[in-house]
RNA sequence: CGGGGCGUAGCGCAGCCUGGUCAGCGCACCUGCCUUGGGCGCAGGGGGACGGAGGUUCAAAUCCUCUCGCCCCGACCA
């Protein structure tokens, strides 16, 4: 890592402006300071620069992985169709599965992640429990041929991923791997200098969750994430339980007998809600799901929001339950879309929980162009089963401590998920337990974007000049300037300064261009290497270097003879600081 | 997949509506002088034939058609 390096000689090719296409910060700084470039939509370069910060990345995730027991392996990129058909997710995937065929007509896909590889690995070698447990990583690019690239390397369709998997021979067991994966995680994000949080990803099942993700948190952002500021508790919008805040009320029995109000053309709640006077919460929606298991009506206040994830879980299936279109509204109830209700609806009926909190409603009168107003649940119909169905939003209570929920936004870096049998049963990867049975493989799978934790640090660290690396993932540590580089002495003092750090295994950058101070001052802030040390003739005539560091702005003046060892102390200090 | 925008020199852009010395500006680059602690100044210079294909026209960067690429927004909450 620490190989020799003079500005003169290193390709870091920089832009005075933002380019055309870059919209966020990080996108920005990594094109303007040479560390990316595009060949592609989403798909990028590393230049050396960008490719050292990776490289950083990398080695904090390997160090961490094999202290936790894990072993590095690396798998093949190119996948066989087969093994995808196997585990049911070759129809499941959808498009951002990249599929091709070789030239014997087999179908191949390129890999967007690697359960199937790594379980038929280890389908061929695990025989006994006492083979287990084991967990394999690997860092390598992945392919998902995303619907919409953004913001540069943030969401990219190539990109470099981490990914960890474990096998257990039992849940405990599993639990244990995922707790240490999960430790292992807060340790790489806090010595990358991260701000993140931990955050639940799964909708809190009995005895905790096995799925978290690993948020930075940063305007940016393209998760919502809702967090509570009283007891720290946070999790994922599109997962988060919904406490429903008013207390479940007992059928109102003084409603009067429902009845029709004709709404013409009031196909959607808003339309609905403003014609008869009510409030949206009032208004109870029924959205029909087409979901693996056939059609479903989905019930749920008119102010709310299907979680499509929720329902996936309660309808279970492979793929993601979806609205379900115009065509297939019309033909499944027999009403066209807007004028749902429940009220005589015979199909599956999920309700939301939040149903439970109204004592009557207005509903689609399931009849075009009609609303039913004064709708009793449970006396005018009755729903198959009451879910957690909508998104948490702002405002709603905390699950943990019925304090408020705030929303935050964050970019996912990393996230930690307990898999059970679902790929080792379906293509069979199993051991011979204690008594001699055959069990499946208990699995967990770890990952966590390289790049795009590259990109989130810089999206938490920058100002109007550039990139400001935190120690444990700059390019460079040390960058020195001898700012008249003609001058023989000046450049000899700070040639030896520079040999000097390298000689004590700081990672330092000489600026030899014979450039006027202010491009290189320009440079650097741009890179946005830690510390900075300028040679000058003023400086040198006092036997001193003056030292600024990037994120500070401080400045001050050290003794040339000992600027080597000084610089040494405080960048360890730092890197130490990361770590604890 | 729907909507919008863009593609002119390495980068950032103007020119297009109202076809005809419009191929131009800033930065970068090259040469020389100068300057030397925050992208310095002056002078000179090289580089593109306007994403691609086809068409209209006496004439096309400019108008029309197709095509490729890139960017942004949206993707159905009944």
């Amino acid at each position: 890592m620490n190989q020799p390096m003079k500005f003169s000689q290193l390709f870091m090719p920089t832009l005075r402006e933002d380019p055309a296409e870059a919209e966020v910060v990080s996108h920005k700084l990594m094109v303007r300071a040479g560390l990316i470039r595009k060949l592609a939509s989403g798909i990028y370069s590393w230049l050396p620069v960008g490719l050292r910060s990776l490289r950083k990345v990398e080695n904090i995730i390997r160090d961490e992985m094999n202290r936790a027991g894990a072993q590095e392996i690396l798998m093949p990129a190119v996948q066989p169709g087969d093994i995808w058909k196997e585990s049911g997710r070759w129809t499941a995937y959808g498009k951002e599965l990249l599929r091709f065929k070789d030239r014997h007509d087999h179908e191949y896909c390129l890999g967007p992640t690697h359960e199937e590889v790594v379980t038929d690995i280890m389908r061929r070698e695990i025989r006994s429990y006492r083979d287990l447990p084991v967990n394999l990583y690997q860092i390598q690019q992945k392919f998902r041929d995303e619907i919409r690239p953004r913001f540069g390397v943030m969401r990219g369709r190539e990109f470099g991923m981490k990914d960890a998997y474990s096998f257990d021979k039992d849940d405990p067991g599993a639990e244990t791997s995922y707790r240490a994966m999960f430790q292992a995680y807060i340790n790489i994000f806090k010595r990358c200098g991260l701000r993140f949080t931990p955050v639940e990803a799964d909708s809190g099942s009995i005895g905790g969750s096995f799925s978290h993700e690993f948020m930075v948190l940063a305007e940016t952002g393209e998760d919502a994430i809702v967090h509570c500021a009283s007891c720290g508790y946070a999790a994922n919008t599109e997962k988060a339980p919904f406490v429903c805040s008013a207390q479940t009320q007992a059928q109102d029995l003084d409603a009067p007998p429902y009845s029709k109000v004709l709404t013409p053309g009031m196909h959607t709640v808003e339309k609905a809600t403003k014609f008869l006077n009510i409030e949206a919460r009032e208004m109870l929606k029924t959205m029909i799901y087409k979901t693996d298991n056939g059609p479903v009506a989905v019930l749920i206040l008119g102010d709310r929001e299907v979680n499509a994830i929720k329902l996936k879980k309660v309808v279970g299936g492979e793929s993601d339950p979806e609205l379900a279109p115009p065509s297939m509204v019309q033909e499944v109830t027999g009403v066209p879309l807007g004028f749902i209700g429940p009220v005589g609806l015979n199909m599956p009926m999920l309700a939301d929980i939040g149903v439970r909190a109204l004592g009557r409603v207005a509903t689609g009168g399931n009849e075009p162009e009609y609303h039913i107003i004064n709708v009793v649940p449970g006396r005018d119909f009755s729903v198959t089963e009451y879910h957690d169905l909508s998104a948490a939003r702002p405002g709603d209570l905390c699950p943990q401590c019925q304090g408020t929920l705030t929303i935050a936004r964050g970019i996912e870096v990393g996230h930690v998920f307990k898999l059970g049998d679902k790929y080792s049963k379906a293509m069979g990867a199993t051991f011979l337990n204690a008594e001699g049975k055959k069990d499946p493989i208990i699995m967990g799978c770890y990952g966590i974007g390289i790049g795009r934790t590259v990109a989130a640090s810089i999206e938490q660290n920058h100002d109007e000049s550039g990139i400001i690396w935190p120690m444990p993932l700059a390019p460079f540590e040390v960058t020195v300037l001898p700012l008249q580089a003609q001058d023989p002495e000046i450049m000899a003092a700070a040639e030896k300064l520079y040999q000097d750090l390298l000689g004590l295994g700081v990672e330092a950058l000489l600026d030899d261009r014979d450039e006027r101070a202010g491009i290189k001052f320009k440079d650097a802030d741009l890179v946005g290497i830690p510390f900075r040390v300028s040679v000058s003739r003023k400086s040198l005539a006092a036997g001193q270097v003056e030292f600024k560091e990037r994120r500070s702005s401080e400045v001050r003046m050290i003794p040339l003879a000992e600027a080597a060892q000084t610089l040494l102390g405080w960048r360890n200090d730092q890197l130490a600081q990361a770590k604890a």
